[in-house]
DNA sequence: ATGCCTCCCCGAGGGAGA
């Protein structure tokens, strides 16, 4: 089973790509994030006419995620539990049902810029509650992975100028011991657990030509419960779509498992 | 660089992203 999760800055922007994608790569679960698009606005046929199941939880304008699926998807939930008054679409699951099932969650952790401050602190209510949310995955001792945009760099290592970085909510003290806070539950980093070198990112800013210059960073990760980490079989970063015609400012992050 | 792109809202120019 290969899944991917990719933050498409909006689907209206990229349906082109997306599809094209969809053709090219064709992973058997996609986890969208970034998706700016309401539920039923959403291109649902475009995608379903090439064998997918959709699953969406989206926003007007704003955030949105969304599950793609060539396999059956079973006991779909959409929000992070924890605040009912959080109105914000970042969070859903399902469960792939493959040769082995596997409860798959879709993130759009929120930026948190600027810092300090009301978005600073909401991003870490969020990782408390999405701690929270994977203790209980722990809990049921089931293959289950965590996939998105973590808008979180874990190590320096994950950034081209880890420099520039040091006051960014990205990569404040707090938000990487948050960070660590949920990884030392249990969790297994999956490309990091086959990747070990630094230069790898998943983020390329439009702006300042970042991309040419490789100015990246590494916040889209898939964090694996033990038993998920079990059937790893590798992980990578599709870099190249960054480069081609009207990319998105993410490229997606791979897991291949025995399930 | 408190913003050099790009997206969304809509139908101008501002908010958000990271």
């Amino acid at each position: 089973m290969q899944i991917a999760t990719f933050n498409i800055n909006g689907i209206k922007a990229r349906i082109e790509t997306l599809l094209a994608w969809l053709d090219d790569a064709a992973p058997d679960v996609a986890v969208l994030q970034e998706i700016k698009s309401a539920d039923d606005a959403f291109p649902r046929g475009m995608i379903e006419d090439k064998g997918y199941t959709v699953e969406i939880h989206g926003q007007k304008g704003f955030n949105g995620v969304a599950i793609l699926s060539k396999l059956p998807l079973e006991d779909v939930t959409r929000g992070l539990p924890g605040d009912d008054g959080d109105e914000q679409a970042r969070w859903i699951e399902a469960t792939v049902m493959g040769a082995r099932p596997v409860r798959v969650c879709g993130l759009y952790l929120p930026n948190g810029n600027p810092a300090p401050g009301p978005k600073y602190d909401y991003k870490l209510n969020w990782m408390d509650r999405l701690r929270a949310r994977a203790q209980a995955l722990l809990a049921a001792e089931e293959p289950a992975l965590m996939a998105g945009d973590y808008n979180v760099i874990p190590q320096a290592e994950d950034a081209a100028r880890p420099e520039k970085w040091e006051e960014d909510a990205l990569f404040l003290y707090d938000t990487r011991a948050a960070f660590r806070r949920i990884l030392n539950l249990g969790f297994t980093d999956a490309f990091r657990a086959v990747e070990p070198a630094p230069g790898h990112y998943s983020f390329w800013d439009y702006q300042r030509g970042a991309w040419d210059r490789n100015d990246g960073i590494r916040i889209d990760h898939v964090l694996m419960t033990p038993q998920c980490a079990d059937l790893l079989t590798g992980a990578r970063i599709e870099r190249d779509l960054r480069g081609r015609e009207k990319p998105s400012d993410h490229v997606p992050v791979w897991v291949e498992m025995d399930a």
